[in-house]
DNA sequence: GCGTTGCGGACCGGAGGTGTCCGCAAAGAG
DNA sequence: CTCTTTGCGGACACCTCCGGTCCGCAACGC
């Protein structure tokens, strides 16, 4: 390090917001400059918008605080892989709005991380314990990094895509948005091969690469893209169906779902409501039932004799469970 | 802006960060400066260390790659509020080991939000639909950004507790470690008055304060906090018990816990596992052993009557509702 | 080829950074 | 209360190095 005064004001803000409190004697050690010129760096961040407060006395020292704006994030590896990781997989689990902005924080990330750091984050995200779904919906970290840097440039790119019949692919897209929903994270694009918007599930998608190719970015139809989204989610049609009704309000039952996707349940005039359910899978569906029953309150279900069979089924093992083994004296 | 020369860099910097690729023509028009000093500047970030790569031609450009260190990172107020939550959320779910780093990250964050960020980070985070449980663990997330500070700074918080049985207490203690485990955030701490090391569960914290007084890092019990976490959990009597035998392996029956807690499922040599289910509440048990039953693998169970009962009933209630409604000629 | 882009050396005037003084104010210890 | 420790900032002298204005060169794409 040869301090430039840059590199020396970045070292200064790095050493401030890795510990509280420094003294103006041990920051000029560091930085290897005289108290005086410290004293000056410091006044040089107050100037830049990043309030650096200073208490006299034999307690005294410097400290950075909260200002107007956000300072220059200085991270060592560490952080960075764990900041790296809150993001790819923290997203997924969240049903509010802000799934845009996170891609960008994402794709600003990614675009400067080292690689040795970028491995490490993968790894790490890989390795995360899905809560709910067993696994199989896994999104690579990697492709989910490359798309979102390709949404913020207006990059087309190639992907293969393997879809609900596991038929594989050949696409080349352009990439609008990254949203989340019932748990996954489906791409927005248009394609440009057989033209038209359509979505994708980011899990369901490999070998994406950027083309370097630019495009125009487009409106997505409605303007809104989580609003369409949740249109092509609803109109889809799923394999696997089935309907309840449910003697408690609708916001009581989508807090069991493992989706409450809007739209899915609706209060009627009778106090209860109506919860359509979809399932790519019939254990999918088994297990949203499954909450809702465990409610406690009255339901009717109108489903395939498959899905009452599977019910019939569990409910038997459930009272063999039940009945099988001793009794404990144990309090619960 | 009167454009000093570190100034300059940062904006630079963070132009870099914003987009993939900007001309020597348009960044010199941004920073107010002649394409001759913008070269310059570009060298200047190159120096420490931070790539430029520079391309030729007619849609040549300055672009951003990965280098060997991670740049400060330049976020705007979105992007920062979506790593803080994605920090505040993520960390909880995941059950990695590196939530000790996370918390630094946050604790390095929280220190410089803008307070107008801070909020809407709060807000955000608290808004989110947690996954599996249905609400009462939520933390908050003033709570645990204070204390991740004051956990980096040695510094002695005091704060209430409410234990298990809702009884309050004020509290005075030396906050080391944040660790999560078992779905929940949990502080280990020294605590002062009545002396000796506890753990508190973050979500049953509030009021925290941080006093001003520092203290002296000592060692966990054990060296390694996860461990002692994990030893603390496990000698802790629960409320409410249950031992299961399934004919699976441990990792099959693990990943379908809500909390596969390390050593509370343990392979046995007859080829099946053993599971050792704890819980403050009846309903936390029942979801346990309905996960573990739906796997669809032979199960005997030692439990309590009440566990039985509730079993029974939800058996009962299945197998009603799978009778009731009317079949459909869906497909699933 | 030509235009467009980035690259970087040379020069020079002057802005401004650094160390070394200095006295001042505030906080805490004795 | 006094003394010490800490941060604060003006003044000055020295001189680095910053930035604008030249310039020719190298890639890349049409």
């Amino acid at each position: 390090m040869n301090a430039s005064l840059p590199a020396r004001l970045l070292t200064l803000l790095s050493l401030l917001q890795s510990r509280r409190e420094w003294s103006g004697a041990e920051l000029a050690r560091r930085l290897e400059v005289t108290d005086r010129t410290v004293r000056r760096d410091v006044g040089r961040l107050r100037a830049l918008g990043y309030p650096v407060r200073g208490t006299t006395g034999t307690a005294g020292g410097y400290r950075m605080v909260a200002g107007r704006d956000l300072p220059p994030l200085l991270l060592d590896d560490e952080e960075a892989v764990a900041v790296a990781t809150a993001l790819l997989t923290a997203a997924g689990g969240t049903v509010t709005g802000i799934e845009d902005t996170s891609v960008r924080a994402l794709a600003k990330l990614e675009q400067v991380l080292p690689a040795r750091l970028r491995h490490r984050a993968a790894a790490v995200s890989r390795a995360t314990v899905p809560l709910v779904r067993p696994a199989p919906n896994q999104v690579c970290p990697e492709v989910l990094s490359v798309l979102a840097v390709a949404c913020r440039d207006h990059e087309v790119v190639t992907c293969s895509y393997r879809d609900r019949d596991g038929v594989v692919t050949e696409r080349r897209v352009e990439p609008h948005h990254l949203v989340t929903g019932h748990q996954l994270w489906y791409l927005i694009a248009h394609d440009l091969r057989r033209g038209g918007w359509r979505t994708f599930r980011v899990d369901r998608i490999s070998e994406v690469a950027p083309t370097g190719r630019r495009f125009q970015r487009g409106e997505v139809p409605g303007g809104d893209p989580a609003e369409y989204l949740r249109g092509v989610l609803l109109s889809t049609p799923f394999p696997h169906r089935a309907e309840l009704w449910v003697a408690a309000s609708a916001t009581r039952v989508s807090r069991v779902l493992t989706d409450p996707l809007p739209g899915r349940v609706r209060d009627i005039e009778d106090g209860g409501c109506v919860v359509a359910l979809g399932s790519d899978t019939v254990d999918g569906l088994l297990r949203e039932v499954l909450a809702v029953v465990a409610l406690g309150e009255p339901v009717t279900m109108t489903a395939s004799d498959v899905l009452r069979e599977r019910l019939r089924a569990l409910s038997a093992r459930l009272s063999e469970v039940a009945d099988g083994g001793p009794a404990s004296d144990g309090a619960g």
